[in-house]
DNA sequence: CCTACCGATCGGTAGG
DNA sequence: CCTACCGATCGGTAGG
């Protein structure tokens, strides 16, 4: 079974084009950096890989399928619209912090994509902001969320925010583990960091 | 007086440099791109501009600047440190709101500063979360806000992600003012969104 | 996986 | 503000 190297060979391809997309951004990385990297030079990627294009299409397409993935399962086990807000952070959390270089990636690098991709790509994250949505919407009628003037799209970015800056400084080999980054984050969305109303009265 | 009109010339280059290091990112914006927007050519650019990194530089410290002085002012004018954290949203949504693109570009295109300025630019980002924790954690001192387990850095850098959101999606022709955005992220940032602890109880 | 190389494009300069 | 141009570097291919 010789097929088993050159699959390797191209996961090494990829974890050193994910790592330097993330530090250096596509547009400013070069195949010759990537080349470096591996210790080869330029013209041996393409024996491995189609293009320039295609690993950062990989990256964007499987994280795009990762946190729909977490998002199926989140409101699958969930047995209520409060238990589905808590499912979909966990979610969220642990497809970021599994992979949280690609993650960057997919969050600051998809604009780099080619037609008919970027279409496609946009076209996702719109329906995944949508979803959000529905679910703090089911959860505010559900009397376990208050919105504000009912006003879920400002909710679900502000929601989105506090997941989505996690890459820029989450480390695997920190204090917190992915667990209780998701259950922070998921109190502060809830409660707040206010004390008794202080803020409100004084 | 005819230095008004080359003054006037290169605040053009600044306001479509800006766009386009926006929306393509510095590394994806030829000056050839720039010199189009323009409707002149690339050369004619560099009687009005040292250079594409002279550009990105002057974004970049100028936001830096705009962001300290904000901040400086929310702690003047303050006179419990509960009114400082709700006058630092205030400046700090106000600074981003005022031109969410050279936000944005002060956000994502740091990291192409050459040196020194990427040294000294780091460097003021980091003085900034710090005093931004320095400031929750007199928060909390003064009983205004509840740190979990202590912790003022988790709760500055989750503050900051949902401030630092925002120029991905406000739009100064959109429906809330740059005031309504800074109260409801105060409120969602000091009392959240769950109602009444049902989400805890439950 | 290499050497050798392609056409295109880059930031920037010379000179007017 | 232009034409003309520079050396460097880009993504990718040919051929082995």
């Amino acid at each position: 079974m010789p097929a088993a190297a050159p699959e390797k060979r191209k996961a090494q391809i990829r974890r050193h084009a994910t790592s330097l997309f993330q530090h250096r951004g596509f547009a400013a990385t070069s195949m010759r950096d990537l080349a470096a990297a591996l210790g080869v030079e330029a013209a041996s990627l393409y024996s491995h890989i189609g293009s320039k294009q295609e690993l950062l299409h990989e990256i964007c397409f499987r994280l795009a399928d990762e946190f729909f993935a977490a998002f199926d399962a989140a409101e699958c086990t969930a047995v209520s619209p409060a238990e589905a807000v808590r499912n979909f952070i966990h979610g969220h959390v642990r497809v970021i912090t599994r992979d949280p270089a690609a993650s960057q990636v997919f969050l600051a690098e998809w604009r780099h994509l080619e037609e008919p991709a970027l279409t496609a790509f946009t076209a996702q994250r719109l329906a995944y902001e949508t979803r959000v949505r529905a679910l703090l919407r089911r959860g505010a009628d559900a009397a376990a969320l208050h919105l504000p003037a009912n006003d879920e799209r400002f909710a679900a970015l502000w929601l989105l925010s506090g997941l989505n800056w996690l890459p820029t400084w989450y480390r695997p080999d920190g204090k917190l583990t992915p667990t209780e980054v998701a259950e922070r984050l998921t109190q502060n969305f809830l409660t707040g960091l206010g004390a008794d109303g202080k803020f409100l009265i004084e």
